[in-house]
DNA sequence: TTGTAAGCGTTATCAG
DNA sequence: CTGATAACGCTTACAA
């Protein structure tokens, strides 16, 4: 392993010149300088990042600690944080898929000395005193924090607003008995989810019924059963709002197997515009939510904490959702055929045409 | 920043025993362990992880280069090796999206010292050399590697295998004009499936037509076009064979607006088994990828190199595919009805039963 | 069983 | 402009 001695003796100047050469100071003259240089990429010399870590307390490495998401969603985020990151020159130290909050402890306590903030995205309701401590720790950033945090910048979806569009869509096309599939109890996401849906109920002057309310995981299979319990009450509701996408889809599986037409006979609307929501039969009305720009936003934030750890006060940025009208609810507009293999989409699908923006054009690697 | 020293000053001990504590260091009295124990959570005392790093010469943190991937595969593969590097206490440092060689180069460079191996995801034949020189920096396992790469074990996708499977099993429909919509020049995968496409109709006697190759680049876009092509010539060929899947949506979307049914006029295949295949309309036939097993099977290959380095001999393991038949080729089977949501899925399913497993019952956070 | 002290590979502070 | 040398926080011989 070649160390920077090993530069200064083949270069036949101090260890102190090469790290001024190394970190291009000014004060090294151009002989010296081309000699270091020389020396260097003769012996393919790479300095070692964590010595120097160790004397600048710099590690220029984000720590990230993710729950157990998978799909989409985790890769989208990641991918705007690692994206926005690498203008920063920094680098991800990811650290997914935690049972529970020693888990999570555990993780960061090992990050200690590693990196030089940490953005954590815990979505458990339960988990907000982990979260405090990491906060005394590292500059954090929490990514749809469970509750207030103090001295700590947060980025949150709007879920609240998402919903409450959502359910707006929904009254304005008519309906009133409006149900909804709730997420799983304790999940940050969730909650927000069903307290937009019950504000813009009572918004309408329409008193939210808790038999309208069923449980749900987030899973496909809780929308399925979620449905049956749903297609027994009298009178049906006309809509059902799932929490998420995935929900919808057991959804909109049960209605087929009622033999009944969506949306003519049941509206379906998720949340979150996976990639297979426009795949669907009939096409889902949901609400996107653009988890690149989540990661974009949180390294920003923690950029703008690390530039001046002075204003830590908390600061929370919610992300704005889009209402995407596809076909699974009706439309107020004529629904037209689906054609998405038009070169340029037509303007009246303004809002279905943002979905690509997050899909670039040149795939590398397995296409997956 | 509470470091080694304040506890050992706190319990009144050296550091040399504070240091013994941590790491569960057997020749310690019960008495001090004690003492240092209480000292150390009194203060909080997380160790520092880089000043360990440079005497101990072991990080236990893994470096990753990916391409600029996304989505589910991206995702997948991540996940793979992070669960699995949890099990070894490994924690996992990402750099994705790389626009060229020299970017890859640097990532690594910014990585030395902060790792103890690497895994490298190269999709393009010509960056072997950048590849090479990695790996007389580290232990490294090259995921898909564009070139043979000595001293150094391989993942990869039975990307060859995999096509030829799709194409005898089109062979096997009975179909013998057998398009195929190629992925991007010099990207390895597309060059495997290509490889294994044209093996699988010289096995059968019938020479490739140069015609039925149509250049593509893993998009739905580039699907679309192809097609059009192809259904100008004359004869036609009767089926298609996709790079990918998402070339197989810009395919099956060409046919619709020619107002072709698939798979009665035209037999579409896909590759990689992403999540919309399933949705799709006729569902996909398609070629399932593991990416966590990809994941999981780099991870154990570079821990097995760790332990080893002995036998750093070239390794290279392929990880096999699995032909999921769905509707959008026909079948050998009658075609049963869509009807995804039953709890069981029927027996007939074994292949396409199989995606489930990828996609884990409690999903946390937002559902996407 | 414990403490002292020599590294690990850098950067940074001094003198020169 | 350059070179010694003292950190950085920890592990690990080596001594006691």
């Amino acid at each position: 392993m070649v160390t920077i001695r090993d530069v200064a003796r083949s270069a036949g100047v101090s260890i102190a010149t090469v790290s001024r050469v190394i970190n291009s100071s000014p004060r090294v003259s151009d002989d010296a300088r081309r000699r270091v240089h020389r020396a260097a990429s003769k012996l393919d010399y790479w300095p070692n990042g964590t010595a120097r870590s160790l004397t600048t307390s710099r590690t220029h490495v984000l720590g990230v600690l993710l729950p157990d998401l998978f799909g989409e969603f985790f890769s989208e985020v990641i991918r705007g944080l690692d994206h926005t990151a690498r203008d920063s020159k920094f680098q991800i130290l990811v650290s997914s898929s935690h049972a529970d909050t020693r888990d999570l402890i555990a993780a960061a306590q090992s990050m200690r000395g590693r990196i030089d903030g940490l953005i954590a995205m815990v979505p458990e309701r339960g988990s907000a005193a982990a979260v405090r401590s990491l906060v005394r720790r590292f500059p954090t950033v929490v990514v749809n924090p469970p509750a207030a945090i103090d001295s700590c910048r947060a980025v949150s979806i709007g879920n609240y607003e998402g919903a409450h569009a959502m359910v707006q869509h929904l009254l304005g096309l008519g309906h009133t008995r409006i149900a909804m599939v709730k997420g799983p109890p304790g999940n940050v996401d969730a909650e927000e989810r069903l307290r937009g849906y019950r504000a813009a109920l009572k918004a309408a002057q329409i008193e939210p019924d808790p038999g309208l309310e069923r449980p749900g995981d987030f899973t496909e299979s809780s929308g399925y059963q979620a449905t049956e319990a749903l297609l027994r009450l009298d009178p049906r509701p006309t809509a059902i709002f799932a929490a998420n996408d995935y929900t919808a889809v057991g959804v909109l599986g049960r209605l087929r197997d009622a033999a009944l037409e969506v949306p003519r006979d049941m509206a379906v609307a998720g949340f979150d515009d996976i990639a297979i929501s426009q795949y669907l039969t009939p096409a889902l009305t949901t609400v996107q939510v653009d988890a690149y720009q989540l990661g974009v936003a949180a390294f920003r934030a923690f950029i703008a904490q690390l530039r001046s750890p002075a204003k830590r006060g908390a600061r929370h940025e919610v992300l704005p959702t889009t209402l995407v009208v596809r076909q699974s609810c009706g439309s107020l507009r004529p629904s037209a055929p689906i054609t998405r293999y038009r070169r340029q989409a037509p303007a009246e699908w303004s809002t279905a045409a943002a979905a690509p923006k997050r899909r670039p054009a040149a795939r590398k690697g397995s296409g997956a």
